[in-house]
DNA sequence: TGCGTGATCGGAAACGCTTCCAGCGGTTGC
DNA sequence: GCAACCGCTGGAAGCGTTTCCGATCACGCA
């Protein structure tokens, strides 16, 4: 910066000033400044300015899963607002237990970001205080209701629309097929899309069978495999509610592969409106997986502008039926 | 630092030497230091570390997707030996143009980075230079094969095992369905994935029929669309191959509203395997797509530890053939 | 016993910025 | 006409590390 001062002939306070956009600098100057920047094709250093000054301009990121197109269409929300708001992105990704406990742990963000955003991923309570330990601001999207500021869906209610419409189709065995989360072992599946499904069937005066829902990993291979321990009961079900839709997926490719129709012979409904759900003329609940990614940043930066924020943001979900529900034939 | 040193009874100096692991420090030093460092839960400041000594630590993931498969996956895998070897990841995403050009123009990852790797993503020439710019590091993964260091799979040879396979099959009329990517409109599809089409025809003896390729933005419904276009054909083809999985499941969707059988009426290979291909019966040409990541990452660390790297990794791929391939009918 | 030697450790100078505190002409208000 | 101000700029003190350069000390060897 003192070879671009000289060439502007100013101090360095000044060229400071004028590169950072700080008000007190003549116009004239500030131009002369930014000239020679540009011409000595000079950028200030980060990590000097942050000694010096105050913020990092970066926000850390943890995520369980990366390719997975929920937890990667958060983060492109997400990245997107932060980009524009010139903030950099540090992607920590905590897959199985062993990195979650690590993170944690050795907490590698720590001093290095300004806010951290956790999206997709309840943060339990040992992690909460270590996270307090970071002193800044968080942020949870996709997952947490609680704690802190955070955007999510109403899996309840999203259940709900789902279990709800077939039974509005007449169904009355209506199977579940939860899906924990694999890199969670122990954990149990999505509490509200389970509660949704005996509360609507509570509500509707359908009996529970517990034989009727099934918890497998979640998979779109483990659908398969749930759906097909629910086709050997007994007396099987006309309708499966997924509590994913890559799970129904699964599910789908066991039906069509014992010879059975979709609708006609087995109804399928999931949650989330995957793109292939479109493609596979799958029923579920549509949820705005970006949006929420948005609103996250959104948090984030009004965080850091010191603004309060309202405690939490829930957003719609949406019913869409396509081909895979229908009254069932008996 | 200064706390930790002075509990710890030395000086700063010996208290950096012990918290960065150098040597010439006493067994019993270090361990007084480590412990005092623990106590006052002290972490070194990156910004002042890295203002005094040399490497920021941090790498920069730049990708033109993320909530897609593929891309998501090559980021996962790179994420991966990249957190092991506690290097942070900035991630940047370039998502059309306007991004593509505001991000090499404004360079927003310089003086931040040890290096940086593009993932799935030709650069251009005069992105190269500006890239340059940068003085540091550069890798590629999933798509360059020049300019850079790179891994990637031979879409030519892909291209042919796909081809090829229906060509084995006695298939003589072979639709393709080329994806060309939405953030760059104007930009070829994928040329070593056509080129092998053209190639194995004419290695069989087959005519080239351009009525036979169309040529369709990326995604499953333009797939859907694509696969209409065939259909409607006077003398439609008898197998389609597609670019990527993600267009095969979009010409599934046509063929299934058509009331046409997969496979007996019509075949349909794809590249990729994404998950969805094993769910779908896709026949496909599966490529190590996490691997990648972890190659390219590993490459990376070569680089930093200033190895020279072979100038390439090109990795395998491999034809699987499942339930939408089958002889023609006729 | 005298001295070279290597292992440890401390002092202090960078590293490249930001910002507090003044200083400097020129206005403005009375 | 004088003092209080104002907009702009410069000097210099940090910010929290790392590392160069010696200094110290215990030891081994002649």
């Amino acid at each position: 910066m003192a070879d671009v001062a000289r060439r502007a002939g100013v101090s360095m306070a000044t060229a400071s000033r004028a590169l950072s956009n700080h008000p007190h600098v003549a116009a004239e100057t500030r131009a002369r400044v930014l000239a020679a920047a540009e011409q000595l094709s000079y950028v200030v250093s980060p990590e000097a300015s942050r000694l010096a000054g105050g913020a990092t301009d970066r926000v850390a990121v943890v995520v369980p899963h990366i390719a997975r197109w929920f937890f990667a269409s958060l983060l492109e929300g997400l990245e997107s607002v932060l980009r524009d708001a010139d903030l950099d992105v540090l992607l920590y990704h905590v897959g199985d237990e062993a990195d979650r406990r690590r993170f944690f742990e050795r907490l590698p963000a720590r001093r290095k970001v300004d806010a951290v955003v956790v999206l997709g991923m309840p943060v339990r309570d040992g992690e909460r205080d270590r996270l307090e330990l970071m002193g800044v601001h968080i942020v949870a999207a996709g997952g947490q209701v609680e704690n802190y500021p955070y955007v999510s869906i109403d899996d309840a209610a999203a259940g709900r629309q789902a279990v709800d419409h077939l039974i509005f189709l007449k169904h009355r065995r209506i199977g579940m097929i939860a899906a924990i989360d694999p890199a969670e072992p122990g954990w149990p599946a999505n509490p509200g899309r389970t509660h949704a499904y005996e509360m609507a069937l509570t509500d509707a005066g359908l009996p529970f069978d517990p034989a009727l829902v099934v918890t497998v990993p979640w998979g779109g291979l483990s659908g398969a495999d749930a759906m097909s321990g629910l086709l050997s009961l007994r007396d099987p079900p006309t309708a499966v509610y997924a509590h994913s839709d890559e799970v129904a997926f699964g599910a789908m490719r066991t039906l069509r592969r014992a010879g059975l129709r979709i609708p006609e012979d087995m109804s399928v409904v999931g949650i989330d409106d995957h793109p292939m759900a479109e493609l596979s003329d799958l029923t579920t609940v549509a949820q705005p997986v970006r949006d929420q990614g948005v609103l996250a940043g959104r948090m984030v930066l009004a965080l850091l502008a010191g603004e309060q924020t309202a405690g939490g943001v829930t957003v719609p979900t949406r019913l869409i039926i396509r081909g895979s529900t229908a009254p069932p034939r008996r």
